[in-house]
DNA sequence: TGATTAATAGGAATCATTACTACTTAAACT
DNA sequence: AGTTTAAGTAGTAATGATTCCTATTAATCA
């Protein structure tokens, strides 16, 4: 993988961000510091990054959205904003447990809590 | 929600399987019963059955499928053939993690464990 | 510095899903 | 039972996120 200051940019863009965002919201920000680049340029290299294991893939209601934290963690989504946060929750037993099932050899997972966040509440609220 | 022959036949084709089938696999099985019945009535009846939580939607890796189990249960997915299998694991102690969270009001969650079947082990190893 | 070849920009293609529309039919009303 | 209504359908067009294609540019290295 050779270097090139498109990827560099789009790297740095989502390490600079903790929104979890789309590779549309990635080109409008690496736009402002290359107008010409291509959204597919922004595609492929998510992707050749995503299996270089330096972001990761993660997938939102059908959406994919990347995630510059390589730490196993999980996500709560918004279902009114789709806004992603990070959590942080220990699940107890789980790897025991798969381990236990002998109709496959599990090598991860993840964990999506759904709701309604704070931003969303208070507007509801206001209505 | 008026009856129709076709929302009934789709219904009875997914309650006919454990596959969490896409809607394209779920159309070609009713065709066997309805040969003119289109695409588009597939997708619009499986949405309104999921919205009425007469089945749900899962979302594996940026397709939908759906499921006609409506007990809360976690999935397996091959990361090979992308077979789906239904998980019952108890995950210890998240309830009150996630309502000790104050960034937002939690209703729901969704576990995904990923890993090889052991279908794929077995043609990986005669390879 | 020149050769090699990965990477790019721009645009076309793909593919799952949704939207549109004239026709059909369930079912509520006489 | 016949009439009215609006939900449902088939067939097809449109959408939108993502991937693919190709001529051109640029990183890397002898
Ligand atoms: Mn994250
Ligand atoms: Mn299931
Ligand atoms: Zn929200
Ligand atoms: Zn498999």
């Amino acid at each position: 993988m050779r270097k090139s200051k498109q990827r560099d940019a789009i790297l740095q863009v989502l390490q600079g961000t903790d929104s979890h965002p789309t590779a549309e919201w990635i080109f409008s920000r690496v736009r402002r510091e290359i107008p010409n680049i291509s959204l597919g340029t922004v595609y492929r290299n998510l992707n050749q990054l995503a299996d270089g294991h330096l972001i990761q893939r993660i997938f939102d209601d059908g959406h994919l959205r990347f995630d510059a934290n390589l730490h196993r963690h999980d996500h709560f989504r918004c279902i009114h904003c789709q806004r992603i946060l990070d959590l942080e929750v220990e699940l107890v037993g789980l790897d025991e447990a798969i381990s236990d099932d002998d109709r496959f050899n599990a090598t991860g997972y993840s964990l999506e809590v759904t709701g309604v966040c704070n931003e969303c509440q208070h507007e509801t609220e206001e209505i």
